[in-house]
DNA sequence: GTCTATAGGCAGATAGAC
DNA sequence: GTCTATCTGCCTATAGAC
């Protein structure tokens, strides 16, 4: 179920899906899922917090089997093109677009995945400016910033245009703009 | 009716408002709203004609009274911080991440808005690398794209942390990322 | 142009049987 | 856990009076 509803909401947004959907793609009814998740607020809450906890695990695999900075960050970049070739946004990319209409767990859940993202990114830059192997001109948290934002940038427009292949060339420049 | 209908989805999403929200703010009532639009497809095409009109108008007022790319793109940047400042998302750029629930003529203003905005940074830079001011390295063309996917994404996740603030930071770094 | 009235459908949600 | 049946409410949209 949260397979599905993950999906849907990758492509369509939270406001673009119904549990009449899940339940069609499931084979069952709207009153089955309730069984499971009482409302759409709780199934938005189980969403975000697998999503999250899914790319936190992500990120340590890529701390513990990546060595370097520049490598790391393409393998950052890797997870978003996983997602997007699959014709999918990030979760909480799109959830971010819908934020003023999410119940206030969710919107926790959204502001502390990006907080997440800044904060390990922040912290390969930094190990990687101690190590002298950095460009930038300023404060790796500010990069992080743009990391971010580009790439979340990049994944929303590319859906409109370009597609994946579009959406890989502009997030490796990034990168490339940050360690050369 | 367009100006309140526009404000609505730039801060709840096309998904996120109703007929009834807009005949709310308006003192009217749902009925009279189907007169000027029979639809809410066609009230959405309004409303991105109208926005991509007055963007490009932006555009060529910047490119009439602004000298310097350098200028240009802090000009540029502007357009957006007036945007979020307000408390908004860029209208195509909300409607992007509901891409697969929109009717295809209101996709195709999507993607042109994008277009646009990408051929215009390509000509601003082009014009500033010939005049020998430019310090990338890569091609106005994906300068551009990073451009606005970077004011994009940022201005996504400035609404849910850091606001307005964080937005010009970020912005303003992107900007001398390319133009020091 | 704006109204009242209403249609027809789908949304999220619940009760209670199996 | 999943079902049928049902509720309430909101949605987009239309007909027709003023």
């Amino acid at each position: 179920m949260l397979d599905v509803a993950e999906r849907l909401v990758q492509t369509r947004g939270f406001n673009g899906f119904s549990y009449a959907d899940v339940a069609r793609k499931l084979g069952l009814t709207k009153a089955s899922l309730h069984y499971h998740f009482p409302g759409k607020a709780e199934l938005g809450e189980a969403l975000i917090s697998r999503y999250s906890g899914r790319f936190a695990r992500r990120l340590e695999d890529i701390d513990r089997e990546v060595t370097g900075a520049r490598a790391k960050l393409d393998a950052y970049i890797g997870i978003y093109s996983e997602v997007l070739s699959d014709g999918r946004m990030c979760l909480c990319g799109i959830l971010a677009a819908e934020y003023e209409t999410l119940p206030q767990p969710m919107r926790d859940g959204v502001s502390e995945f990006f907080e997440m993202n800044e904060t390990w990114l922040t912290s390969v830059l930094t190990r990687a400016q101690d190590e002298g192997g950095l460009s930038i001109n300023g404060a790796p948290a500010e990069a992080s910033q743009m990391i971010v934002s580009g790439l979340e940038g990049a994944m929303l427009i590319a859906r409109t245009r370009g597609g994946s292949a579009r959406f890989q060339a502009t997030a490796d420049r990034l990168v490339e703009t940050f360690i050369p």
